[in-house]
DNA sequence: TTACGTATGTTTGTCGTACAAACCGGCAGT
DNA sequence: ACTGCCGGTTTGTACGACAAACATACGTAA
């Protein structure tokens, strides 16, 4: 057996299958509203608005439509529309899907987890003054990332992924508020603090209010519990 | 405009096309181990198989490659493997999905939905004592729905859902053991027990605690807090 | 004019076929 | 023993076809 003389990591295979790239053409397009939801996706039209054939479509919209992204009404394939009640238990989910991660987070993380938290976690600060909200959207994505690899924990990745892929839209409402924006900072500033002291318990409260206060930005409703101040209870 | 003379529902429209059957037969071959985990997934061979062309079968593909049942490694399409790590962390998402579940259950539910809990779980305690596992999966899958509706959280049933497609190989392992399917029915009822008293915190605690047994079960683990009994701490 | 039934067009679901590119394994030649 | 070439296999993509479901518009009869 020879012993790898060189670090050589496999090369980079960017095959980046049509399919792939179609599915992430038309995710993008729903995320952002180019696509409305409730409106029809007819094949024939997208086949022509994508130039690619039928078949490579079809794969894709069977990846959208377990995705929860797409619909298969009666009246064929739509944009789901999510209902003020779903996208509430979304933002529940996600509460103690995010709970559940930092306290893994608090627990399990290693030295190198902990460095990338803060460079992750400068990122987003400074993409929140920034004020774009793709600049947001995909530090969060990082910062995600950061989190679940500390915890050793994917599942929940996918699981958060998915779901704000859904809520995508709702999230463009809360980030724009620049007030909110001024209060996410310290909200993350002061999660990054309690997973350094390993505050596990701390934490969680954190990303727990996190979430409560962009459910209500994003729904306009007032804050569950009004964590005005995360003074332990 | 007509009213409804007769409450007539939409007709049964059992539609079932074709790529969803395919869909649902892969699926229970996957989980019941029939195709086996690592195993390559050929598309000639599966399509002579099942006796459908191959567009059809590639669409089902897609579903289950977004459901994360199979993986698009280098070697072409092979059933997902899931290491102890992630089965690990599967119920620990679930112990927290659960969690939630039953503490909206317990504050939402109305009358009809707890009369459909007590179906729901005496029919999963014979099924328990019936001992046969499909038919406690089962019945599993109908406490979920009876938990999910009451709760009006549709969200968590999807991943919940999901997340038990992946995990069904090893719950055979937990669900076989005679011994821990007493202490699940008398688990389930305490919980049915807390759901009346409309208890969310002891409900959750119960909660978590069962899927901590059942993960010690599957994993074969010692319980993370060894909840002997479910007294409050 | 309204109601009904029919002709027509559109959309989806499924199939077969085709072909390029990637991949794999073996065989021959050095 | 290593190399390089060759043929078979598998995937990714495209196209064309057709039946069935569905929607729409039209024309006819009451």
């Amino acid at each position: 057996m020879n012993k790898p003389l060189h670090g050589l990591g496999p090369v980079r295979q960017e095959a980046a299958p049509l399919r792939r790239k179609i599915t992430s053409a038309l995710r993008r397009a729903i995320e952002t509203g180019a696509l409305a939801p409730g409106s029809r996706l007819v094949e024939k039209d997208l086949c022509a608005e994508l130039d690619v054939s039928r078949t490579s479509l079809r794969e894709s919209l069977r990846e959208l439509e377990a995705e929860g992204l797409v619909t298969n009404g009666s009246k064929g394939l739509v944009v789901t529309a999510i209902s003020p009640q779903e996208a509430r238990n979304i933002y529940a989910v996600r509460g103690v899907l995010e709970g559940l991660l930092v306290e893994q987070f608090a627990r399990q993380a290693d030295g190198d987890a902990m460095a990338r938290l803060d460079v992750a976690v400068a990122d987003l600060a400074s993409a929140y003054e920034e004020a774009v909200i793709e600049r947001i959207i995909a530090a969060k994505a990082e910062l995600y990332e950061v989190l679940c690899a500390g915890a050793d924990n994917f599942i929940v990745l996918e699981l958060l992924s998915r779901l704000n892929t859904r809520i995508n839209r709702l999230r463009f409402a809360s980030l724009s508020q620049p007030l909110r924006a001024k209060a996410s900072i310290a909200e993350i500033h002061a999660l990054a603090d309690a997973l350094k002291r390993r505050d596990a318990a701390e934490a969680r409260r954190i990303a727990l209010g996190h979430i409560d206060a962009a459910a209500a930005a994003a729904l306009g409703a007032v804050p569950k519990n009004t964590a005005s101040e995360e003074g332990t209870p």
